[in-house]
DNA sequence: CCCACCCGTGGAAGCGCTTCCACAGCAATA
DNA sequence: TATTGCTGTGGAAGCGCTTCCACGGGTGGG
């Protein structure tokens, strides 16, 4: 009992009348040790309040307990979306369950090598990257290759677990024409972003089959935007009969640009979003939208980086098709 | 370049011709140095793309490098709410801002010494606690006392960062009032949650001074608990003019409740909710509340960790009354 | 021209831990 | 009883870093 010190595994040992080796093994579980020197060693650890030194620990164990989870944006875009929350509890308590520490980082957007420094403690087990940016992925360094995975598709060189946009997006559109529109209009994401390009191609895809006219334009997973948009695209195509935004705050923004135009939904226009964010039931009319399984992907890419298994280039997710009342 | 090793300070002062204390004192700005040595050293961590071992320093400095943020809970009433993602993204760049690494942990609600153990490695230069719960802030290990502050007012023993629920409280329920309100009733926060105390305590002042009666019913801060609430207190007080939700969420909940009672907002019944979430603006009717300055009231408890004076018991960020359509 | 002084530097210790290795016991076998 | 084999143990090295301390070589003043 020196002072208010911090026990160390010294004290430990001392205590429990063994040697600081015999110590360690017990604590670890690793390694032989008597039954005899299990129990004092234990009654030491309890009686002193030992807890290991996380940092001398991992200096000498050469990491693998910790995992750094990086997101990127400090933008509303990025904040005002209930998506990145739900994305960091999930990773959160993944790592938490396979006894791996998370590291937080928040990153700006446009900040090279803001993800290189994260390479830095050698206790680094793995990286996680939540609204990758193909830029931000480009700075990963070397080192960490094969222990790192985005959530949201990024580049080709890092392992994606997504919402499969393709398939969502396809049964949206279908949705729509299913039930009597052809002048389907959507709203991207973000040019930056780069997982928006499937779901455009099955936008395209859907349209050009039914006969319809390809309406893009662009968004940025703001609700502000998609009033904006809404307002452009009934300039632009007065007859549109449906929009399409790739994410629910957009679209709510749609809804929110609609009904200042005087436009009815979904009488005259139908409006479906993508993500099924907690409001999307709320807002009235109450949005058709597609579900957006975050906490599995985030949990995927979580246990694929600490797995020791080769990680699959990209892991999709598929989503359902929620019908409300906008479409 | 032997191999593809991580470079260490040893390589670095080698590849600068220095000793590894001089070269420590270069990358650390700490120490004299001359500016030879300075610019050897630069280079050589710039070529071989050294990053200082976090676990090897923190070891030999003991601590300080590091900030635990804890989220307690994992509910719905916790993810569905934008508040906890800003008070993230605002304290991991606070953090960074500090030099300071941010380690997540999410906690489920009931375990107790989930937080004790977060103590763990001595690395730690404080803890910030998200949607404190009184117990959860009990099970803080002596050790980190003086290091420790919650977001949102939590208990007596842990230096709270939160918004001024009562002044808050008080402006929403005046406005209320000097709109024509006289039969107000208010949907609580979840009685786990310690901070609502000062909220009921304003509304009970404000509506007692205007002669009215007290109508309080509990909340948890879903949507889906407004919107029963909202039935509740028809059912019982069905004179009622206005309702005030102590959460946004709630009172998005508490308007479609009415909605389901063929009650119009505002004429009616005004609503009128607390945080001012990016979906406020965009219910109809738009939602009339009071802003929650998250981002300030995260980096403040990031700040007051971090900072070395002593942290005031409870500091309260004033919010401002957003006064939309309903109410 | 010599001494005191100071700045910059390298040697070495040590942070708390894990783990290799050698070795001491003891039981089982020959 | 002498040998083998095993299990449990302690000594010691070393992870990558910071920092104390002693020391060398420049500068300035006497």
């Amino acid at each position: 009992m020196t002072a208010n010190r911090i026990a160390t595994l010294d004290d430990v040992a001392r205590a429990a009348g063994v040697s600081r080796a015999t110590a360690s093994r017990v604590v670890t579980g690793q390694g032989p040790a008597s039954p005899k020197a299990r129990d004092r060693v234990a009654a030491a650890v309890a009686e002193l309040g030992y807890v290991p030194d996380a940092a001398a620990r991992a200096l000498v164990t050469r990491g693998g307990t910790r995992l750094a989870v990086a997101v990127i944006g400090r933008t509303a875009a990025v904040l005002d979306d209930p998506y990145v929350g739900r994305a960091l509890a999930a990773a959160a308590t993944t790592a938490a369950e396979h006894e791996v520490g998370v590291s937080l980082h928040w990153l700006p957007l446009h900040e090279p090598a803001s993800l290189a420094r994260l390479a830095g403690s050698r206790g680094l087990g793995g990286l996680v990257v939540i609204n990758p940016t193909r830029p931000a992925l480009e700075t990963v360094p070397r080192s960490l290759r094969g222990r790192v995975a985005a959530i949201g598709v990024g580049s080709r060189d890092v392992p994606s677990f997504d919402v499969d946009n393709r398939n969502g997006t396809d049964g949206v559109v279908r949705h729509l024409v299913r039930t009597g529109r052809s002048r389907i209009a959507m709203v991207t994401g973000p040019s930056w972003l780069p997982c928006g390009d499937r779901a455009v191609d099955a936008y395209r895809r859907v349209v050009r089959d039914s006969g319809g006219e390809v309406r893009v334009v662009p968004g940025d997973f703001t609700a502000a935007r998609g009033a904006e948009a809404a307002v452009e695209i009934m300039a632009r195509w007065p007859d549109t009969d449906a929009v399409f935004a790739l994410s629910d705050l957009t679209a709510l923004g749609v809804l929110d640009g609609l009904r200042g135009l005087g436009v009815d939904v979904p009488g005259d226009v139908a409006v479906a979003g993508f993500d099924d964010i907690p409001f999307a039931g709320l807002s009235r009319p109450a949005l058709t939208t597609t579900t957006h399984p975050v906490e599995d992907i985030a949990a995927g890419a979580v246990r694929a980086v600490l797995g020791s298994r080769d990680i699959s280039p990209v892991t999709f997710f598929s989503s359902t098709l929620v019908v409300r009342e906008s479409a």
